[in-house]
DNA sequence: TATGAATGAGCATTCATTCAT
DNA sequence: AATGAATGAATGCTCATTCAT
C-alpha cells in the first residue's frame, strides 16, 4: 500500500525548499539537486510533484509572493511609512524573500511565464494598497499606490545589494522623504496638493 | 607584422556585443557563442581579449553603467522630473540598458564581484545627483538623492516588467507624485521638512 | 527501488576499463569517452562513480598496482630469477600492465598524487621482497631488494619499448647476469662476497 | 633584407627550450606557447623551424639523447660503477635530462616515431658500452651491456620518482650490488659464468 | 511512491595551426 | 623572418530528465 501523500501540501513544502535553495545558491546556479536536498528528497521525488525545473522555480516564485501578500494583509494598521518599512527587508525572512524576489525580476525580463506572474502579483498588491489608501482618506489612490510600490521596490534594491551601507535609519529617512510629503499632498477632502493655505 | 588591434577598443566592442546578446537571450541563457556571433567573431577570438565568461559579463555590466553615467552627465538642465524621466527607459537604447541592468541586480545578490561594481555605480550616480541638487538649492541632498534614485529604480522595474501597462503618462504621474512634493519639501533656505506648522 | 549497484565494485570495473583504454590509446590521449566506451557506459555514468578524469586515471593506476602485487604474492616459490621473470611482461596481461605502468612513471614526474602512489607501491613490493629474501637466507635484504627491483624495471623498459628485439632468451640472459651473482654474493651465513669454496 | 638565421642552430636552440619547457610543465601538459616563451619567441616563430608540435617534441627527445651520449662519450676512464653513477641523475642537468627522458618512455609506448628513436638511442649506447667493456677485458659484452643499462635505468626510475628516499649512498649501494659481482663474474680470460666449477 | 542509475545534450575552455600583414 | 589575430576542433564536466526497479 503506497504511502498517502497530500500532493498540494508536498508542493508547498517543495516550493519552500526551492526558495531556500535559491537563496543559498542563486537563481542562476540552483540545481534541482539543491532543491531536493533542501527538502530531504531526491530529484526523482521532486519530479513526482513538479514536472520540470521551471515548475519548481515558478512554485518558488508563487511561494515568495504568497508570503509577501500574507505579510501585507496582516499589517493594516499603523503609519503608512511603517507599513512600507514592514514590507522591506528587516529580518531573516523578509531578507530572504527579497533576495529571491529580486532575482526573479531578472528572470521575468525574458521569460513570459515569470513576467505574467509578476504582473499578477503587483496588481494584487496594488489593489490591496488602493483599498487601504481609500480607507485612510487618501485621494488618487491608484497613483499613490504606484508611487508607494515604486518607493518600496527602489529602496529594497539598495538594501539587498548594499546591506551594510543601508542601516535602518537610512532606510527610514529615504522612505519618509518620499512617502510623507506624498501622503500629505494627497489628503482627500481638502485640496489635494498639500499644505498650501 | 600582423593586423594591429587596439585591445582596449576591442574589449569595448565585445562588451557592447555582450550587452546585445544578454538583451536578446537573457543573462542566464547567454552563451559565449551568442556574444561571439553578435561581435561577428568566434568564441576563441573572444577569449583573446577577455579571459573567461565572467570577464565578458563584467565587461557588459561596465558598459551599461558607463552608458548610463554618460546619459546622466549630459542632461543637467531642466526639471528634476524630466531628468528622472530621461533616465528611465524611454527609447530602444535606454530600454535595452535597463533590461540588462535589471538582470545584473539578480546576479549581484550572490556574486560579490557584481555587487561591488553595483555599489560603485550607485555611489557615482548619487554623487552626481547630490552636486546637481545642491546647485538647485535643494537641502538634504543626500537623502533626496537616495529618494530620487529609489523612485527611478522602483518605477523602472515596473516599466521593464509591465511595459504595456506603463505608458508615458503613468510613468510621469508616478514619478511626479513622488518627486514634486519631495523637492518642494526640501527647498533650501526655509525649514527643510516641509509645511508642518 | 532502482537497480542496486555496488559502488566499490563498479569503481573497480571502471578502473579495469580505464587500464584497457590507456593501453589502447595511450595515457596522454585517452579521453573519458574511451574509458566509458570500454566499460559500455556513457561519460556521465562514469562520473557517478569517479568524480573527474584524474580520479579515473588514479583508479587505473591503483588497479595495475593491485594486479601486480597479487601476482607477486602468488609466486613465492621457485628460483629468484624465475620470480623476476614472472614479474616481467610475458603474456597479454603482464604486457598490458607494464605498458600502462610505464606511462604512469612519466605522469608521476610532475603529478604529486601519482608520485605518492608510486612510492607506496614500490615500498610495498620492496617489503614483500625483503621478507622473501630473508626466508631464503639472503643477507643485505634491503639492498638486494632494491637491486632486484631495479633490474626488473630496467629490463621491463627495454621489453616494452623494443618487444621484437627482446625475446625470452635475451630477457632471461640479462636478468640472470644481474641476479645470479647478486644472490650468490649475498648468501647469508657464509662470507657475503661470493664464490668462496 | 631579412635577418639571416642559421636554421640548424635555431632548431637546436628550440630543442633546448623544449626540454626546459617539458621539464617545467610535463610532457603531457606542455603547450607550444611554453616552448616559445622559453625560447623568447612566439609560437608562429617556432613553426618556422619545426613544422608542428610533434616535431618539437621529437627535437627535444633528440636533444636529450645527444646530451646523454655526449656525457657517456666523455667519461670512459674510471670504475664501471662510477661510469654508471655519472650517467645517473646527480646534478641539475642530469636530473632534468632524466626527468624528461623518463616521460618520453611513456610516449614511446604508443608512438612509433618515439619508439624508433628510443631504439636507436639504446642501440648506440649499448654499442659504446660494448666497446668499452671489451677494452676492459669483460667477456659477454653484449649481455653485460644489456645488464648495465637495465641496472642504470632501473635505479634512475627510483631516483627520479623518489628523490628524497634515494640519497647518493643508496644509489651507489644498489648499483654496486648489481654491477660489482656482474663484472667480477665476467672477467675475460678465466671462466665467464662465474665461480661454478 | 520513491530511488538512483543512466543518458545525452550543452557549454566553457584550451590549444595547435593557419595566415594576413 | 616574425607577429599575433583568428579559427575550429576537441574534450571535460554539468545537469535536467528519463526510467527500470
Amino acid at each position: 500500500m503506497p504511502k498517502k501523500v497530500d500532493h498540494h501540501q508536498r508542493r508547498v513544502q517543495l516550493a519552500q525548499a526551492a526558495v531556500a535553495a535559491i537563496d543559498a545558491h542563486g537563481l542562476d546556479a540552483v540545481r534541482l539537486v539543491d532543491v531536493a536536498q533542501e527538502a530531504k528528497l531526491t530529484t526523482g521525488a521532486v519530479m513526482h510533484y513538479l514536472s520540470n525545473k521551471d515548475e519548481v522555480l515558478l512554485a518558488a516564485f508563487d511561494e515568495v509572493c504568497a508570503r509577501t501578500l500574507m505579510r501585507l494583509g496582516g499589517a493594516v494598521d499603523g503609519d503608512l511609512v511603517d507599513l512600507a518599512l514592514s514590507y522591506l527587508p528587516h529580518d531573516a525572512d523578509t531578507t530572504r524573500e527579497w533576495r529571491v524576489f529580486l532575482q526573479f525580476w531578472g528572470r521575468g525580463v525574458h521569460d513570459p511565464a515569470f513576467r505574467a506572474r509578476h504582473r499578477v502579483a503587483y496588481e494584487t498588491i496594488a489593489e490591496m494598497l488602493r483599498i487601504d489608501l481609500a480607507a485612510r482618506n487618501v485621494s488618487n489612490a491608484s497613483t499613490v499606490a504606484d508611487a508607494m510600490i515604486a518607493a518600496v521596490d527602489g529602496v529594497a534594491v539598495r538594501v539587498v545589494m548594499e546591506r551594510d551601507a543601508w542601516p535602518p535609519a537610512r532606510i527610514r529617512a529615504t522612505l519618509s522623504a518620499l512617502l510623507v510629503p506624498l501622503i500629505a499632498d494627497n489628503r482627500a477632502p481638502a485640496g489635494a496638493t498639500g499644505c498650501s493655505t
